[in-house]
DNA sequence: CTTGGCACTCGACCGAGCGGAGTGCCAGGC
DNA sequence: GCCTGGCACTCCGCTCGGTCGAGTGCCAAG
């Protein structure tokens, strides 16, 4: 049995669905790919291919059609990267170097994605847990709140508003303000739990009930996960190319805009180290909503670290050449931003 | 003639129609709603709605369903607004009393508001330049950058990273800090762009280029519009109702993301004094892929005064009753809690 | 292992025909 | 003057049968 052959068949029928959107045949198959055969011998290698599971035919005698099998073979082993034209690599390079802010950055950084790719768009913001304390400002509402502004290494910006002893004097948030930052500049955002629990202690015994009423505050707001967001953008290019979801892509929509399963699906990623990106196609999604959907994703960060993912999502029937050069290329550039 | 009885037969259409999805003919209108006349009678009424643009016939011997001009005859004159029900009423409440922060606030009521009307939900935040500033921060980052945080009345927070000269001593920082917020504080937000104009002034001639590298870029952010923002939630929502967007969903999907659209959509709106409500029906919202939408908004804000605008967009053959119940409660609730 | 030939299957497309819903109009009644 | 029943007409939606063509699987021969 010829196995090499059988792959380029693979190869071909993926390549030309995937370009022409309709089942394709033995035939047309033989005459816009040179194989070399006949048409009944590709028809007994694509009945190989169906045995095992790459690809099927959505009703007898209509042409075949990947699955999401074939599909990862296709992915894996099958497809070479298609890199972006300069005129893309410039446009992204530009775009994104005009960004003021790590707010802008992501958001330049989505929208070029989107329409880069044609699909939904997502980037996730660097992981707090995974980040460094750069600085904490207390900043006193007055009438028993405080906004707690917590700046990362990476750039990030949360804010909080807390509620507090009204008691609370400015001299006491000033120390409390030093000395938060004294003991969590620089260490990771892990730590600063534990780290709250002793700051009391240090000090004076009439301040610490006051103290106490900041620092329990702020161990609430960082238990309670807004631990990590995301941008989006694209969304319009699933209704276009909607036939390509066969029941419909309300389920797809609702996968996105329930957030944390976009979110845990991005973390359960890892890239893969030939290519740097990686892929998950149709199923293995395991939320069915997105039992039709491809996601790619490439993780980004500084100086080699991954401190988070960005990537796109379609219709498992999308061109992986190009998504995965262009979710490839926007990682590197976003990262080198965020590095420089 | 019998306006009267016109205009119930007009509300008698836009009813069922709304409620079967399907063109209403004479008969099933004298079955369902007990008219008291024939349907030849009520054929007649129905060629003089035709006539004056209220109803249309999608074909010949089809029934007759609302055009733009009927739905806003019905919205304006002949519905009763559909109260929520308690539980309804009660949810909300307690969903929205959890809050912690403004951003989560209008996190929830958008969330509420999608579920409560199965429609796309928008949320604009406060207006900056109707605000006043509560407190201005300004964190040196390092390396000639510095944050600054705006802190409004209303509870908003924006950040934005600025770049400045490297040379800027935390005394020149902090000494600015404190003029700032003397010179800001309580004042609103559109007079603060001048009033950076003349502070560099008060400082000593040497620290002046400093000062003005900083208020150079405070006025540069200032300028360029980050404004206005909003918050979306239940796109699935469109997907679902698909079938009434004759064409297609993607233009609405597209406006959506445009938000620029949509604020200003909803910026272009004023509350109906007696109905405390605005709605934009079809080719109302000038956009053009919005000819199938309808906008429902009401103002909220704290003490009477409108400092934002929320409310859900839908298909015109949408259940206004309801909808414009569900979005007048939501913005009570939410100016509550502001005001609280 | 490849190939041409062949019978078979089944969806897509077309056109005809039918039924039904709904209309507009008209003439008669209150 | 308005309402009503009757009636002819229109046109959509549906079904049915038939044809066409693409594509397949299998087989026997090279």
């Amino acid at each position: 049995m010829n196995t090499d052959r059988r792959l380029s068949v693979l190869r071909a029928i993926v390549e030309d669905y995937v370009s022409t959107r309709e089942p394709v045949g033995s035939k047309v198959l033989v005459e816009r790919h040179n194989l070399g055969v006949s048409p009944a011998t590709i028809r007994n290698d694509m009945a190989v291919l169906e045995d095992e599971g790459y690809i099927a035919q959505p009703h007898t005698s209509a042409g075949r059609v990947p699955t999401d099998k074939g599909y990862r073979i296709f992915v894996d082993k099958l497809s070479t990267v298609k890199p972006l034209s300069t005129a893309e690599r410039r446009a992204i390079s530009t775009l994104l170097s005009e960004a003021v802010d790590l707010d802008d950055v992501l958001e330049r950084t989505v929208r070029a994605l989107a329409r880069l790719t044609n699909q939904v768009a997502v980037v996730q913001y660097p992981s707090l847990s995974r980040s460094t304390v750069r600085h904490v400002e207390l900043v006193p509402l007055g009438s028993g709140r405080m906004l707690v502004v917590l700046i990362t290494d990476t750039g990030r910006v949360e804010q909080r508003t807390v509620d507090v002893d009204p008691a609370l004097t400015d001299d006491v948030v000033g120390e409390l303000r030093a000395r938060l930052n004294a003991a969590a500049s620089g260490r990771p955002l892990s730590v600063v739990g534990s780290l709250l629990e002793t700051l009391p202690e240090v000090f004076r015994p009439e301040d610490r009930p006051l103290v106490r009423s900041v620092t329990g505050a702020l161990e609430d707001s960082l238990a309670t996960e807004r631990e990590d967001r995301m941008v989006l953008a694209g969304t319009a290019n699933l209704a276009r190319s909607g036939t390509d979801f066969p029941s419909s892509i309300s389920p797809v929509l609702e996968a996105i805009e329930e957030q944390v399963v976009l979110l845990r699906l991005l973390s359960d990623m890892a890239d893969d180290p030939a290519s740097g990106v990686s892929v998950r196609i149709g199923h293995e999604n395991l939320h069915e909503g997105l039992a039709d959907a491809s996601v790619v994703t490439s993780g980004y960060g500084s100086g080699g670290e991954v401190i988070a993912r960005l990537g796109v999502l379609g219709p498992t029937r999308m061109d992986y050449p190009t998504t995965i050069a262009a979710v490839r290329a926007v990682a590197r550039y976003v990262s080198r931003i965020i590095s420089g």
